[in-house]
DNA sequence: CGTCTATTTGAATGTACTCAAAAGCGGTGG
DNA sequence: CCACCGCTTTTGAGTACATTCAAATAGACG
């Protein structure tokens, strides 16, 4: 598994010897995940803050009537999970599930702790990872408040031009927030013109 | 203005001397503010991530139709501000307005550099405070998807009755992604109950 | 008391949903 | 290679949730 993208990722931010990157990657678990498969499962408290290598995960919401709502998409060089069940040990109502066939770095709640005591130039690292990620929460905030189905669709095809080619249709239109027989309806219209 | 459950806070989270302490403090901006004052303009760069001492600030961003959407209710104890703006320098899309007579620290964007570079313990204060933010928006977003008008708005009241005395309806409406005037049928529907 | 804004009300409308069924598509086995 | 199966996507009709617009009412403040 090929994690110099991540150590040079890592190098942008903070300071980092050859020593402290293999301290840092002793303290991950590398694992190979096949397409459909769940990396954490609902109501379980989660054990691992995930990091994708390569390929594409995705993770969703389990509401009380049963319907899933996917939150995200993650990405090569994406860290996704449950971050609510990571820091507060209740059990989950995300679960994570690979969309392709990909390759994770899996951080264990424990090792987190050691990896900021150890090496505490990540509670930098982590903290500029969060600063991004809520500016991202943020602006979707805004567009679900503010922007019509069709027009996020419209968005969400420009920013990940990728995903539309291999994510199922139905799992773009939970994460927009619409139902899939809406978003087919949206796509009718938009071919007709 | 009283900084000591700002500076108790800062010490459940970080070691910190009385001196350091002192030395955060020289770093921000003390101010009063006004009901109805507001504190950030739409469109100028974001000077100020704002700690609210007192009182309580609202958030909300405005759309191209001039449209406001309320995004945060900020009250005594809590950090807001724009974010994507403070940390691109791009202009705002936000504004942030006192709810009631106010107190509050702003903390300008080059302290925020030489304070995370003199005291780097606060690097793991903020790193805790936008991962504890940022699971407070994963559930918002998880409640814009999955739950009706009428049952966001119920939560919002149990999450925060102090906040329904005095903010105006119109602006809970905005901050639940409804217009007043169906937030008012609600509260019809549910008084007949 | 008058003015300004917030809230409520009602009617008409629109956006998005539900349910049911048909069509498309990919894989698997005979 | 075709037929069948299971799942995704599309279609259509009927419906529900939420909006718009206009106007009335209520509250707050000088």
């Amino acid at each position: 598994m090929n994690t110099d993208n991540l150590i040079s990722t890592l190098k942008q931010y903070i300071k980092l010897t050859d020593e402290e990157s293999t301290y840092f990657l002793s303290l991950t678990l590398p694992m190979r995940v096949h397409q459909g498969e769940m990396l954490e499962k609902l109501g379980e408290p989660t054990k691992y803050f995930i990091h994708v290598v390569s390929g594409c995960l995705m993770s969703y919401h389990t509401d009380k009537e049963g319907t899933d709502h996917v939150l995200q998409f993650a990405q090569a060089g994406w860290w996704t999970g449950d971050l609510a069940s990571y820091t507060t040990h209740v059990g989950s109502t995300i679960t994570t599930r690979a969309l392709t066939d990909s390759e994770v770095l899996l951080l264990p709640q424990t090792s987190m702790d050691q990896l900021l005591e150890k090496l505490p130039q990540f509670e930098r690292y982590f903290r500029i990872l969060f600063q991004k990620s809520l500016i991202t929460h943020g602006n979707r905030l805004i567009q679900n408040l503010s922007v019509s189905a069709e027009e996020r669709y419209l968005a969400f095809q420009k920013k990940y031009p990728p995903l539309e080619q291999y994510v199922p249709l139905k799992y773009i239109a939970s994460y927009l927030g619409i139902t899939p027989e809406f978003l087919s309806k949206i796509r009718r219209k938009l071919m007709s013109k």
